[in-house]
DNA sequence: AATAAAATTTAGACAAATCTAAAAAATAAA
DNA sequence: TTTATTTTTTAGATTTGTCTAAATTTTATT
């Protein structure tokens, strides 16, 4: 039997491994926000976890995944996308609504569940977010992506993930038609607030603010 | 939002649900005995759920659950239930492997999340074990179900159910092509031994025993 | 270097779900 | 109808995860 852990305890590690991935250290404070809790109940957890060599840490001085806590984080979040690629591809949800559900689906703990799921799914790579799928082994391919803000004034590129994925800005994109595979390019780029007017093939111009352009990604063929 | 209970509360309700159908009546021991806990947990809990008028109890006097905990109770049923169809038919598990894993995903809350399913499995109206699935409404579909020794003779009937689920009856049954949804009818039944002769379409007849018989369920529609 | 501010941890509490041991009530047997 | 047995409930603990308020440590500012 596979250890298992509380899910309140893999919620916490899916937690650390995006911080620690987004900036190359984490903090109580850090986690506390992310978690929606208090810095005193992250020190709580953080001893917890490392009582279970999930975590390295040392009161005062920092924390970080340990070997096995990282491959743990990494099954959450395989599960988290596969979840995710499941209800928008084959129950039609929209990928602003997927979210939440995942977060309580990635939690279920058969592995084999997981693999005939994905098997199931035909081993996507990227869920509906653009986010990398990591395969049982707990790796994943590196796609190199450019924020809009980024990218050069009438090139072509294809939208392949989305930074910042709370509810609101989901709905912004979904409203103004922009989502993962969208073909884009960017007509202006306005200096006075950043703000940036795209164009999507048979589509009138839209705009958009610097906020949102720097959290969608793309991709482009760079000759 | 729909009022969300814990696991543990809407597995007591599971539990408190059958025994009820089973039996006109449940007591303490029996549901200890069914949650493989103790007998004073299940008092315990009795009160949490008579304090969320999911249950209707007195002290030393007996239980049973209210119209609300009735329905929730039924819906955490649906749940398992489609979850089970959901990985027997779409991840080829077999069909005596899925109900661990269903009683993680019964827990579940999104109530969108299960009407989609449902509808993507294509509204199945009985589960991979012959056990009726209720509707988002939860009624389900009374249908008379009997063991084949039960069953009139010369009357149409489809396999919904075994009850002995060992690899041995489910050896027999397959040689004789007698599956889940298999229609038969019964032509004759031998009062020697009480073995039965049945009849499938486009097949000879067969001879089964009174032992196989008796682990055979049927339904049909009783006019 | 001394002080102020911020971050982190500890102390002590609470709710949920469970347990063991003991008490109380209901039921069965003598 | 007493007495014995079984069932059910209570009393008091324990574990997990959370919280507030206070103490401690680190970091930033004079
Ligand atoms: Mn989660
Ligand atoms: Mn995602
Ligand atoms: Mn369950
Ligand atoms: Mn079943």
């Amino acid at each position: 039997m596979v250890p298992q852990y509380s899910s309140s305890r893999e919620n916490y590690l899916k937690a650390i491994f995006h911080l620690q991935e987004v900036h190359g250290t984490v903090t109580t404070n850090d986690v506390a926000s992310e978690m929606q809790t208090r810095p005193a109940s992250v020190t709580d957890m953080l001893k917890k976890l490392k009582a279970q060599k999930l975590l390295l840490y040392e009161k005062y001085k920092g924390f970080k995944l340990s070997t096995e806590g990282r491959k743990v984080a990494l099954q959450i979040i395989r599960k988290h996308r596969l979840w995710e690629y499941f209800l928008v591809e084959k129950l039609r949800f929209g990928w602003d609504e997927v979210h939440e559900i995942a977060e309580e689906l990635e939690h279920i703990g058969s592995k084999k569940l997981i693999d005939r799921l994905d098997e199931f799914l035909g081993f996507p790579k990227t869920d509906p977010h653009g986010d990398p799928i990591p395969d049982s082994q707990g790796r994943w391919t590196l796609t190199r992506q450019v924020d809009l803000l980024n990218l050069p004034v009438n090139q072509q590129a294809e939208v392949s993930g989305i930074g910042d994925q709370s509810a609101e800005i989901l709905e912004l994109l979904n409203h103004k038609h922009i989502g993962l595979g969208t073909r884009l390019e960017v007509k202006k780029k306005f200096a006075f607030d950043n703000s940036i007017e795209l164009k999507i093939k048979n589509q009138s111009p839209v705009t958009i603010s610097e906020h949102v352009a720097k959290n969608v990604f793309v991709k482009y063929d760079d000759e």
